[in-house]
DNA sequence: TTAACGTCTGTTGCATGCAAGATGTCGTGA
DNA sequence: TCACGACATCTTGCATGCAACAGACGTTAA
């Protein structure tokens, strides 16, 4: 019916932002029929998206049984955050080395909200600062590949809720603060080697948050 | 006609590695119709490989125009080449962390076996030599996420092809076997941070030699 | 000669129908 | 009560037909 730029691009988006936002719970089956009727479309654009969506990881198609919500496991997960690491490492090392550009005085903008969004306590908005901060390190390593493998890798897992319960912990909004202008300051310092192990340490120092409470309300 | 594990894969394999070995030069067209009829089958399992060709990077799909096999620009290359490096940085070291395992074993035996190859001079032997030794660092990671992106890497680029142009060049074996014996020697060192390094030094070396000459028959 | 226009072919995007297989259910027998 | 088997139903896999659009090519008019 309604196309907008493709039946299949408008279904993946919704459909996956629906997957990552709990609407479908882990487990959940999804019939191609039902999600057609349920998009107003045929079953062939809602079958690209879940081929899509499978090769991303967030849904499994068990042949001429169905097709389910995939849950992460906790192995999953550690080995996300490691590869996030790494990533998000190279990301760093490599915008320190391209020296200042836009980027750069993006993330400075983004620090200075931060710790306004710390002072107020306010977690809500200090968890989207952390989202624009991560990927303004990765923006401004000026690497498609990355940017791409990066992407493909953070809509494996939900990670933006998964941020959101670790800064309820006392005290890690601080913490988290401290460790992005560390990171920031050997960015601007043309330190490579020294941003990218701040930004790993950040980001294994974000997982050992993230990974301690993982007996949470969805899980 | 003939399914083996279901026509989109097979069709899939098959296509992919007909593009990698460079029986659809770049920049041809790749008609849908054309191709069901080649691989005898309908549309519809082309279609689906073909967009997972897509989001692999090996062909771009021009809507209501054609799809054209990719050609890998000099910049892609470079930034793969990072990519690659940081990935298999970390499987070293995930390798190293885990201490004796089967792949060490393997690792040992593949290096004497490649001194052999080098002192015999058969660099075509060397070069599947090679292939193994990154694939058992990543194996023996034992991190299914890595492996997979890994994968996923590797594939958008003729890899085996530039790893043997790379070895014409004279004394390139014996370096890049040194290489791998200082990888190795650290991995099983259990020396993590430096057979990460050692690693990624192997790969940029290795990237030197192969955008040297990225003037060969085929560019 | 050249530029503009109409047509015609080739391409992908989507809808739909049919086939093959897996799973749950209900009935039947012991 | 329990085990087992046939069947009905639901699922995905694949084939096919039609529509929409881009681009090439020939034609025509200036």
């Amino acid at each position: 019916m309604q196309a907008g730029r493709g039946a299949k691009a408008r279904v993946l988006d919704q459909l996956r932002d629906a997957i990552i936002r709990g609407e479908h719970r882990p487990g959940t089956s999804l019939s191609e029929g039902a999600l057609a009727e349920a998009y107003g479309t045929s079953r062939t654009p809602i079958r690209e998206a879940i081929q899509q969506l499978q090769s991303e990881g967030l849904v499994e198609v068990v042949p001429r049984v169905g097709t389910f919500v995939r849950q992460p496991s906790r192995r999953e997960l550690t080995e996300l955050f490691q590869l996030k690491a790494v990533l998000e490492g190279l990301g760093a090392q490599l915008l320190a080395q391209r020296g200042l550009v836009a980027e750069t005085e993006l993330l400075q903008a983004n620090l200075a909200d931060s710790e306004r969004a710390v002072a107020a306590g306010d977690a809500e908005r200090y968890a989207q600062l952390v989202h624009d901060f991560h990927g303004l390190i990765i923006q401004g390593a000026d690497n498609h590949m990355l940017a791409a493998q990066y992407d493909n890798l953070m809509h494996k897992l939900a990670y933006h809720r998964i941020v959101v319960n670790t800064l309820r912990h006392p005290g890690r909004l601080e913490v988290s603060l401290a460790e992005h202008r560390n990171v920031l300051d050997r960015i601007v310092g043309k330190d490579a080697f020294g941003a990218e192990f701040a930004m790993r340490d950040h980001v294994q120092s974000s997982q050992r948050e993230a990974m301690s409470n993982r007996s949470d309300a969805e899980n």
